[in-house]
DNA sequence: AAGTGGATTGGCT
DNA sequence: GCCAATCCACTTG
């Protein structure tokens, strides 16, 4: 299996328009304990200064929001909770936005991946969600910053998305008219999409 | 120096 | 569906 980088214009385009492209892209983590990589199956969009979801709204620039301020394509690593979330940083340097990833299919380093999660119920819950993906792939805060065109951690092609959909992003609902604006996309029908039952269930 | 609040997850009612 | 776990960036005093 080729797992070639993407090189660095792959992320110079629109935040919306990156955040469908990363669809059916992987996402390759290679670690000590091995390489791990899944297909990208769902994006969330935060665009700057508008958007008032975004870590960056109103331009705020603090240590932690700082890398979206840099080039495109980096990536934005946070702690949620108990839980790292991975973003890939867009926009050109000075528009601070970023894609979040959702959720990834297993391609490569599955028993890695079960290793990392340890038990779960159903085989789309190892990475059928943004802290669960981060886990499985071992991708943590140390990342943060690093370019996604070259090991360790890198976006590479992928089989692309058959059918994208879109919706509502979710866990934003503090955000007053942004909870709405459909900048979430997801292949239809995958069942590594975040939810539990996987997208079927929703559509 | 202390308080607040999540772009989450998993377990229990 | 509800909620605790548990981290840390950021704000306020």
């Amino acid at each position: 299996m080729r797992m070639e980088p993407v090189r660095d214009g792959f992320f110079d385009r629109p935040t919306l328009e990156l955040a469908q492209a990363l669809l059916g892209m992987l996402l390759v983590c290679v670690t000590e304990e091995g390489a791990a990589a899944g297909r990208i199956v769902e994006t969330e969009a935060y665009i700057g200064p508008e958007d008032r979801a975004a870590h960056s709204y109103g331009n705020r620039r603090t240590p932690r929001t700082e890398v979206m301020f840099g080039p495109p394509g980096r990536a934005y690593v946070y702690v949620m909770h108990t839980h790292s979330l991975f973003n890939v940083t867009s926009g050109k340097e000075g528009k601070p936005e970023a894609v979040l990833v959702r959720a990834v299919e297993p391609v490569l380093g599955l028993e890695l991946m079960r290793a990392r999660r340890g038990p779960v119920k159903r085989p789309y819950d190892l990475t059928n969600g943004p802290g669960k993906l981060t886990k499985a792939l071992g991708i943590t805060k140390a990342d943060y910053g690093r370019p996604l065109t070259a090991p360790p951690l890198f976006i590479a092609q992928g089989r692309p998305a058959e059918a994208v959909a879109c919706g509502p992003r979710i866990g934003i609902e503090g955000s007053g008219e942004a909870r709405f604006y459909p900048w979430r996309f997801w292949e239809a029908g995958n069942p590594y999409v975040s939810g539990g039952r996987g997208a079927a269930a929703r559509e």
